[in-house]
DNA sequence: GACTTTTTCCGAATATTTTTCGATTTTATT
DNA sequence: AATAAAATCGAAAAATATTCGGAAAAAGTC
């Protein structure tokens, strides 16, 4: 039993180390888009589209923004940028995914194949609150416009954002395997409980700059959250 | 000393009560809006355009939505809308006033002076969900496009979705005196966990109505919240 | 009840913004 | 250099939001 017990572990972790990394892996190949354009020139434009439509979004709302603004702040004109995307909602919803890839892969390479998932819950979660603040414009895209949207769930970013969500469930069951979270909670409610509360605070500073340091407020965030995560798995 | 502590209670549970009920109120009155209009005939109209633009907004998303549909729907003629609303954005912000007040009437009739600011707690954030859950149209519209929107900030919507959050923070600094909430947290953090994972639920729902019983989810996540908050409470 | 005033409503015109199209320029290929 | 493919643009069309002047309906006055 004991020789057993000591054997398990190891080899579910091993199983669990495959899976997290083959999780990872798939979030950034997902969210990873590479151009289609066969010219330069034209691959340029693409980025200039992009950071422009950044801008403006972020500066005037998806609703408020306009097209030719954006051609203008991008240096080309409306036509050509329709030669690029069809719609300005469709241009809108392919933003996110140009940092979210970015946002993965600066996660992977954070954390080690040695950390538990508590470990990784928390740098998860860090980065999170610590990626919005530094790219604060994307951020309010993302968090005020698309993810609550309505309609994102007819693009292909809807995969790339539920991703996000699938890294907590999986960093749950695995937390539910290490002790710290009860097993007998719903993973579902308790994903919901660690990303609500963490989307709260960013949603929180980036409406209102409150509070005003958004790093030191999602570590807190972060830490205290799975503190009560562990006071509950400890409870009898 | 214990004639002293019998009566300190006492006293400061009544003065909490008056501060309490004189928030509520003022939230009431925040949130009612009552017609200028001098005819009958157009107080109806007032009313048949808020109801179409729910049904649209709620089917179409504030965007996507044309003010000429709305029209339509409410049997009106588009140039007759324009007489009540500037614009569509203005008709947009103007729709979640309409159930707020409601809600926040409904949830001062479910709850008495005698009652706890744990168990107001409960029936608050219980009441959120089951109250999105009923009027799922009018939900979609202020937790997927109105509340995280940038813009809020700059219409008198701003003042009630406040109040939302306002409620919850003096919920928290009673529930600090009742002892069920620790002291020495950030009485702003604790109301951003709670209203974060309290929403996080709801708009999940409303995306993919996904857990099927919203009402029981609400209640389940609302307890769940206030167990742990009790159990970091008692810890020393 | 006829007259006047105010309120409400609508059709047609205007303004703004998005989107399409055909022609032109630039780049890659042979 | 000739040709094909890719990328760009200006001008026009389409879709939508918004304004305006006057007609219809209701309310007030005598």
């Amino acid at each position: 039993m004991a020789s057993e017990a000591s054997i398990e572990p190891v080899s579910s972790k091993t199983a669990e180390a495959t899976d997290w990394d083959r999780l990872i892996e798939d979030v950034i190949v997902r969210s990873t888009r590479e151009s289609e354009r066969k010219q330069d020139r034209s691959r340029r434009t693409e980025k200039q589209i992009l950071n422009a439509a950044l801008r403006v979004f972020g500066r005037d709302g998806i609703s408020r923004a306009r097209i030719a603004d954006i051609a203008a702040e991008a240096g080309i004109s409306t036509s050509t940028l329709y030669e690029y995307y069809a719609s300005k909602e469709d241009l809108a919803y392919e933003i996110p995914m140009t940092h979210l890839s970015e946002f993965f892969a600066s996660f992977r390479d954070a954390t080690t194949a040695e950390m538990t998932a508590r470990e990784k819950m928390l740098v998860y979660l860090t980065m999170s609150a610590d990626y919005a603040r530094e790219h604060s414009e994307w951020a309010r895209l993302l968090y005020l416009e698309i993810w609550p949207s309505v309609f994102v769930g007819e693009t292909g970013l809807q995969a790339n954002i539920d991703d996000f969500t699938r890294i907590i469930r999986h960093l749950v069951e695995q937390g539910m395997e290490e002790g710290w979270i009860r097993r007998d909670t719903n993973k579902y409610e308790t994903a919901a409980l660690i990303v609500g509360s963490v989307n709260q605070t960013i949603i929180t500073w980036l409406l209102y700059r409150k509070p005003k340091n958004l790093t030191k407020a999602g570590v807190e965030m972060a830490e205290r959250i799975i503190r009560m995560l562990e006071l509950e798995a400890a409870q009898t």
